[in-house]
DNA sequence: GCTCGTACTGCAATCGGTTGCGGTCGACTT
DNA sequence: AAGTCGACCGCAACCGATTGCAGTACGAGC
């Protein structure tokens, strides 16, 4: 293993000072260099196998272009794609994503954020929103470029991209009303997530809309886990069983499902039931989940897209992009019996 | 937005020289700093904020205690725990994994690679093993640390974590031929792959070792089309319809599954159908998929530690390490009607 | 023939840490 | 009292690039 070459070296062979080399080698000062002397240094290079040590460019330019990718649970089919989406607009620039999972922790959270720092990151792409975010305030106060994904906080800092949510439970629940049903419980995510928040919110409008009642189970977490619990719970509470659940994303109705077969129930007849974000293989499922299509993977774009213009000197405005979102119908829902 | 204080600034507050600074602060040398003094200065540190730039240090040391970590396909649900089993075991040791997606792609790969080590990445942890890899090749004459993780090469140059697939393959065929099958289908994984080889192969011991025939298509890839697409084939071509079909993969045994229902057949009543990988929710399917559980958590874990070793300087020995699998007997297997 | 401008290139500082080496000083030995 | 030894700390080089500034050379202009 024999060391790599240096500028020096390369500035060696082709008889120029090591400053000449850096200048003929970068594109952008390359105009000040004589063709020919430009030439011997690209030949000198290539011979050489040169390749630029980011670490000491990262040190004299203060820019590493890499940026940090923060994700609560890449476990989560919703996530992928969008990190997907991150680095197809990324790469191309000349970027690096760097992704880090928190697995919800806000601990673990910091400890990335900071190592990345640390690493020098010329910004980052939050998923990991939540409503009240101490680490987004300090970074904000740093100057640091950032973009959230999915999911917001309550003091808009910094630009966000999300799904549209109101509508797209709207749609849901209009999509169960008009199947006849009156009974429509909601298995909310986490009200401490600007996506539980929201969504619940226009539960409670939509229902309002059909003058029914809102009644709303709210999850530990957008796992299928906590959505199990949290229909357990309601099938076991006293009044009447609801005849359509809307569960807070696709987890969470998948757990609520495993509930409702225990208690020896069958969906759709007994039971209607949908989710969120749509996650893939929903339509491998008997039933074939009904779920509210995001489209992750533009999330990601257009979020990468945020992060670039505000590392290259845009102003972090805190505007939101909010894509729009559609119902998927499949079998899991159908008219009360 | 005020610079980050550097280690001069907090010599200059703690009225030392930086190199005694950055004696005091680093745990390893700072026996050789006047407790008083270390305490002087990390007061300082902690009064400014200071943190380190691990960018200068990395340039330093030539050390960046940063992994690169190499998927083809993050969207297929076998990856995500092994990258978070390599997290935690990296995390903790101060590593930071910089995940990057290939698409499959050998030109992604080679880009990211090269990326990565422009970045100074420490070692490297891929999963994106093909049978025959030239940028193994290259990476092993540079010495460069590297683990392989699930899929292998032909030539061992580095250590590789993978699952027992012969033995989970046999226990998949035995199960199979013990309920009563007799014509039983490999769809196999991309023959370039060493886990569509090796499962293949394994397959092929297998019936034969029950005195059965081997029937096999080659999918083109880990996905549930490519699945799909083999199934239709297979079920269009001439000779007897076989009872059961064993998936390369789980993916791609759901490709077969919505192809065997197209083609207006019953699983598991006409066709026994088993996975591979037992990626998560194949138990709400319906019909269960019957499955061969790999460890994934274990995988990433394993593979992060071996590769930490050979970043402190262990040889990168070539051995194989093989996790046991375990089939998970689910809804798609039943005796042939 | 002298000045001036232009094109090119080299010098050296700089980014923020790490580390080998040597110097100072007090305590301890003999 | 001279010598020895550690403990502690500072000096300065170094990692590998980038970049402001200055110097050189050469051609053009007058």
């Amino acid at each position: 293993m024999t060391k790599r070459p240096t500028m020096s070296d390369v500035a060696r062979v082709a008889g120029v000072h090591k400053a000449t080399a850096s200048r003929a080698l970068n594109p952008l000062t390359s105009g000040q260099v004589n063709q020919a002397t430009a030439r011997r240094v690209l030949a000198a290079a290539r011979q050489l196998g040169y390749t630029p040590n980011a670490t000491a460019r990262s040190l004299r330019t203060s820019r590493t272009h890499t940026v940090g990718v923060l994700i609560p649970d890449l476990t989560n089919p919703l996530f992928p794609p969008v990190v997907r989406g991150i680095e197809n607009v990324l790469f191309p620039r000349g970027y690096t994503a760097l992704v880090a999972n928190t697995d919800n922790e806000p601990d673990r959270e910091a400890a990335h954020f900071e190592a990345l720092l640390g690493r020098q990151a010329d910004g980052f792409i939050l998923a990991t929103g939540r409503r009240d975010h101490p680490l987004l305030v300090s970074a904000h106060e740093r100057g640091i470029p950032a973009v959230l994904v999915n999911r917001g906080t309550d003091d808009a800092l910094y630009p966000l991209v999300t799904g549209d949510d109101p509508a797209g439970m709207t749609a849901a629940v209009d999509h169960l009303v008009a199947l006849g049903h009156r009974r429509i419980v909601h298995l909310a995510g986490p009200a401490g997530l600007s996506t539980g928040l929201r969504r619940s919110q226009a539960y409670r409008h939509a229902v309002a809309a059909h003058e029914l009642d809102a009644r709303l189970v709210e999850c530990e977490s957008y796992t299928a886990d906590a959505g199990e619990r949290a229909m357990v719970a309601l099938l076991t509470e006293a009044g009447e069983r609801p005849t359509a659940v809307v569960g807070g994303n696709d987890l969470i109705a998948l757990g609520a499902l495993r509930a409702i077969r225990a208690a020896g129930l069958r969906c759709p007849e007994d039971v209607s039931l949908t989710g969120f974000n749509d996650m893939p293989f929903l339509d491998e499922l008997r039933p074939a989940l009904t779920s509210v299509h995001v489209p992750t993977h533009e999330l990601g774009v257009e979020a990468a897209r945020l992060l670039l213009e505000q590392i290259e000197g845009a102003p972090a405005v805190a505007k939101t992009i909010s894509l729009p979102l559609r119902l998927v119908v499949r079998d899991s829902t159908a008219p009360p019996s």
